[in-house]
DNA sequence: AAATACTTTAATACCAGATACTAAATTAGA
DNA sequence: TCTAATTTAGTATCTGGTATTAAAGTATTT
């Protein structure tokens, strides 16, 4: 890949995250090149066309529901045992950022951990009941946080979670989670 | 105008508002009459075509957005002193409870007091370092939870607040976060 | 019943903003 | 220099329309 191409390729993205009501054509204009390469960009980045970003930009809004309100799960479970371990990915979006810094808020960071915690106790229903927790260093718009989670103990319905959470190797945060399930 | 036409386009209206991306070929299904019946209908009642409609949800959901992003904050505010103490509240929708269940997410609940306890934190700035926390009893969909803070010790750039979460005179979480501010 | 007006359907040409595909031209790397 | 990746071009096709003209069908009135 030519170093032309994903440079353009990283432009087209912040162009359309600015505004994501540009046409391939307007694109080509703005970026220098034919509309051709701009389909082929898009599609190389699956980045729907006009149409479809409108639909999905419209139908979403009339839901009329925060970030964190839809999302069922805060993160991507990439790895899951029930019942050992398991991986959740996330990306800080802007969304879940502070306005002024880009450093996401807390919950968010919280929120992925929780429910990979969660969803490792391997029943229908699976409360948090107590958690000790702590935010090694900020975390910043655009890093992929991973988190890892196995059960370190287990008692009757009680199951003890720890999650460790990092960006590229260096931890972020730690979490023990007690969790109860229930039957 | 024949009785016909004027409850039709009142229909028309009906289903539109309902679901404002209907094609007309949708409609004249639903309506049973054509295409070009339902464009007439559309033009007598100078309502636009699906992608103008499209094109305004979208665009009107996006000034939102960004004003939305500003002050995403789980739970009401409703007194605040900053470096002092605070209350907010938040009343659990379905979207923050598990489907099976009608009980709300326990990240829900931190992030309540998360966001409350960082804005008592009078400063640009504020971090969550570690807290400790703990889920007393599950909370429901419908439920209106009460979240009380206070610092209950400064030091320097460090913070400590603790968090009482209740609905109706019981505690359903407490939390005890290490908050740094930033300046 | 015939003439007139209103309503509905049909048909055609055209547009924007694309997809899908083929092919040629250009550029860069070995 | 030769090859492979990249870019551009061109064409056919699609959706969901507009705009226009024309032809039916249905009341309404005279």
């Amino acid at each position: 890949m030519s170093p032309g191409k994903s440079k353009r390729q990283e432009l087209l993205c912040r162009y359309l995250e600015e505004n994501p009501f540009l046409t391939d054509n307007e694109l080509a204009h703005m970026l220098g090149v034919s509309i051709q390469t701009v389909r082929l960009d898009r599609w190389g980045l699956s980045i729907p066309e006009l149409r479809k970003r409108l639909r999905e930009v419209a139908k979403g809004s009339y839901g009329q529901v925060s970030a964190l309100q839809k999302e069922e799960w805060i993160g991507d479970l990439v790895d899951l045992e029930p019942g050992s371990q398991g991986v959740s990915i996330l990306e800080v979006s802007e969304e879940m950022t502070l306005n002024s810094t880009k450093v996401a808020r807390g919950h968010y960071i919280f929120a992925q951990a929780n429910c990979l915690a969660v969803s490792l106790v391997n029943t229908k229903v699976a409360l948090t009941g107590t958690a000790k927790i702590s935010f090694k260093r900020p975390v910043y718009c655009g890093e992929k946080v991973i988190a890892r989670a196995f059960i370190s103990r287990k008692k009757d319905n009680k199951f003890i979670v720890r999650v460790t959470s990092k960006v590229q190797d260096e931890t972020i945060f730690q979490g023990k989670f007690l969790i109860f399930a229930i039957a």
